[in-house]
DNA sequence: TATTGTTATACTCTATAACTATA
DNA sequence: TATAGTTATAGAGTATAACAATA
């Protein structure tokens, strides 16, 4: 482990000629001044977190997302699943049916295409959908504690703004 | 393809007894109030402007890091650039022995631990990472063209905070 | 002919256990 | 006894091709 606040010894990034450099102390300072590297570190830490504080509920990142839009959207299909949420169709097969098997969603015929199935929550799948978005809220409290609600907006307007350009 | 600007037909999402409801237009306003899911689709589209734009030099994300790092840090080790990126040491070897096998960076005896090998840019390498971080410092450019450069430094700042909560 | 949902499958990424050489 | 680097391997995540049923 990088050590942070010892002295860095006279022999530490050298340099000099004929002499095999080595350091103490880390300067990751270019990589945390690109966009790309503070996004993907904050993502993680959000994942992290997420993982830990859902636990009670067995969703994953990406199991809520689906669960949420099922909520918000009843009789959504696969197809506008995958869309919305940027998965590819086979890999979404597995998780609709584990979420069925749980009994937290139902599938039912779609009202005007014989080829797609709608998707709809059971009632404990409204359950715990409710529950586990106030966990969410109390997640993203306690992720965003050192940032004001006003940045915390900001930093949300801003993402937006990378990943929606339009 | 959800379709974003039709009207809802009157069937739509109607919820009444009996019918089985349908969306055309999905409503996806939740999961964009939560702050996680808004940092993963950032991170994601950074990343994949990343991988186009860094094809000529071959480099992914984590390549470019690592070798960042060695730039900045002449003769640092594998176990640092572990600690510093959150790599787990197995899953390190193959990278490192990959951008030696292309010349990249060199390894050299650590001068005061037997066990620990330095990490350098070799000439070649030196060359490639002047221009991949000339090429980077544009595509984050690009990446927040919407942006002020003032906006882009605080959505930075409000990153760290998150990851960085000490 | 195109699209929805699906199976099979391959590739990448991430994680754990265990070994060696050295501290 | 602990640590740096490594090997082997397992699991999760992501990707493409191809198929049956329906539009």
């Amino acid at each position: 482990m990088p050590q942070l606040r010892q002295p860095r010894p006279l022999n530490a990034a050298a340099g000099s000629a004929g002499e095999t450099p080595s350091v103490d102390v880390i300067d990751s300072s270019y990589l945390e001044s690109l966009l790309g590297y503070n996004a993907r570190r904050a993502t993680l830490t959000v994942i992290e977190v997420f993982l830990e504080t859902m636990a009670p509920y067995q969703l994953r990142p990406v199991d809520f997302s689906v669960l949420s839009l099922i909520a918000h959207n009843p009789g959504i299909t696969s197809r506008q699943l995958c869309t919305t949420l940027g998965i590819l169709p086979p890999n979404l097969v597995g998780m609709v049916n584990t979420l069925e098997k749980r009994e937290l969603i139902s599938r039912q015929p779609h009202p005007r295409d014989g080829r797609a199935t709608g998707l709809h929550l059971t009632q404990s799948g409204e359950k715990l959908m409710r529950d586990a978005e106030a966990t969410a809220a109390e997640l993203e409290a306690g992720v965003a504690a050192r940032l004001s609600p006003s940045e915390l907006r900001t930093l949300i307007r801003l993402l937006k703004k990378i990943y929606q350009p339009a």
